[in-house]
DNA sequence: GATATGCATCGAACCGGTTCGATAGGCCGG
DNA sequence: CCGGCCTATCGAACCGGTTCGATGCATATC
């Protein structure tokens, strides 16, 4: 590997005009630019990117932490942002806590140590010593997807509430009374918000919500399947569930597919959040879904303007909340 | 940020013993050694990884790139590589291609440039040229999923000829033998294989194949609905298809589904490879899968015994082939 | 014609570690 | 008592860049 004092030598001018030529190439005279440029060529010269850090202090990476970079939500998201990024000559690190909060601080933790240019991160917990920890972090950062009360950051994300309020509203429509609800994890932003949607939505109507009806408090596939089970041997069986994300409806579906009930016309089913190959399974389920790729774009966008202009770091931390949108499916149906 | 220079002064040695302390205990006196503890946990001294990789020459990096991270195969994969890695206090940066061979190239050189320890990657393409760059890097690297010809590399995978084999026989005894096969990239080597497996069954069990029943050519869901559709409006349609992956499988399915096709009664469908949420769709479908969790394994325990032992430069590759597993549904129908 | 201004270039310090050859002191055997 | 060897520690060079203050020279100003 070709050294910047190898270019030197062979341009016949110093290490730190090399080196002043490649980052502000207008701060050299037209002639020296032109000799380094063939010295460059010639020796076939790259800067060592890990050099680079160390001496600037920062890298052009950008971190990217979520806790599951299988699920579509954040693949859209992330191909919006490592595009973006591109473009910028930025590199996206991708890593995966698995939903591990230790694992999470263990990642961020790495990647600031890798001098890290930005940090777009989608928050696995909650509470004083996990906002603490994000506050902590001095890297311009972007938080996604989860809203966690106390952190003062970018924030992009989707209506929850009223990703919520939409389903209740259609099976309201029709015709539905008893809807069950498999609710996520209170303290997550995304479920309450979800819930409260329901909830209001429900008293907005005059319907009164059966508690038995609204079960869970996991957004995984077993949580939400042994959340389905219990609305279906209610014996006050609701005749419509609303999943509260896209595992546990779909746990439920399968739920229901195992106790012999029929989607739609047994019991309609209604889900937040797309999954990959949503439009193979049977009855195709009605669902609300985030504009993964806006999102996606907005995050991107918003992280490079912290990272490339030095004094937004005195902007305050904006919101950028994006309203989901209606899919109607054939899992719900008149009654 | 606590420096190692802070550490020496503290400790009142020079830093070339706090270095050596730290990288190599046993060579450093006892009382020195714990002065220096006792110095480096006063200051909150921790090494950047950054100066280490510029000083070693090489980080404690692995670097993990695929064309599609989204897909569960190779999520398994990642999430055995990293747990592994993490036992030995390796990190893992993951990066996705887009399946795009000139991203592949630019995020292989991205890394090499991070100066990482070693390198798994699932080759998105093939040829001269292709072969000439893989065989350029030096890293200890492992390839994985697609075998290409000419790279001398240990590679890890399925026996892809078996898993067409072993849905033709299935298929076969259920009676069919107007069977439809998707055919993936011919120069894809998973995609050759399973159609090897798949023609020579047929051949071996008498049964002769119609040309026009052999269709597709792209692994993608475009490719496969398009490829599936040509299958079902042949006059002579096929009593069974088999797709060469799951997303040609599912796009078969979904175009049997808009044609009022039922699937298995009018016409049966397997395929290679798992999808999430299978389980939900109706119906199941029978599939050959890949012992994703016992690849990853293989692909970790390789590359972390390459990287830590310098002398395994001189172990010839390896092929490590694994059989898949044969998981019946209810989509096939003996007739 | 002396002084101020600006520009191109350079040298040296620095980022934060590692590594190797040198040195000094302690212990051994002869 | 002295030479030889071992061990603990150190200093300096190095990895490959960036950055800032200094320098020298040419042009503009009064």
């Amino acid at each position: 590997m070709a050294t910047i004092r190898d270019v030197a030598k062979l341009a016949e001018v110093s290490v730190s005009t090399v080196s002043l030529a490649l980052s502000n190439p207008s701060r050299v005279s037209p002639k020296t630019l032109e000799r380094i440029r063939q010295a460059v060529a010639a020796v076939g010269y790259v800067a060592d990117p890990l050099a680079q850090s160390l001496a600037r202090g920062r890298s052009r990476m950008i971190g990217f932490v979520v806790g599951n970079v299988g699920n579509p939500f954040f693949g859209d998201i992330r191909r919006e942002l490592e595009n973006y990024a591109l473009e910028h000559e930025h590199f996206v690190l991708i890593t995966d806590s698995s939903g591990q909060t230790e694992r999470e601080r263990a990642l961020v933790e790495h990647l600031i140590g890798l001098k890290i240019a930005g940090l777009a991160l989608a928050p696995s917990s909650f509470g004083p010593d996990y906002v603490a920890f994000i506050q902590s972090i001095k890297v311009p950062m972007v938080c996604f997807d989860q809203k966690v009360a106390g952190i003062e950051r970018d924030f992009v994300g989707s209506d929850n509430f009223l990703a919520g309020a939409m389903l209740t509203e259609h099976l309201l429509q029709l015709g539905h009374r008893r809807i069950g609800f498999i609710a996520g994890p209170k303290h997550m932003n995304t479920a309450s918000e979800r819930y409260r949607g329901f909830a209001e939505t429900m008293a907005s109507a005059g319907v009164e919500v059966n508690p038995k009806l609204v079960v869970g408090g996991l957004f995984t596939r077993s949580g939400g399947y042994e959340a389905a089970m219990r609305l279906l041997i209610e014996p006050e069986r609701p005749t419509a569930i609303i999943g509260a994300n896209n595992a546990v409806a779909l746990a439920a579906l399968q739920a229901m597919q195992e106790l012999g009930f029929s989607c739609p016309d047994d019991i309609s089913l209604a889900m937040i959040d797309n999954i990959q190959w949503s439009s193979v399974i049977t009855p195709r389920i009605t669902m609300v879904v985030q504009d993964t790729q806006k999102l996606g774009g907005i995050i991107a966008r918003r992280l490079l303007h912290r990272i490339s202009n030095p004094d937004a770091v005195h902007e305050p931390p904006q919101d950028f909340v994006l309203s989901p949108r209606f899919v109607p499916g054939n899992s719900c149906k008149r009654i």
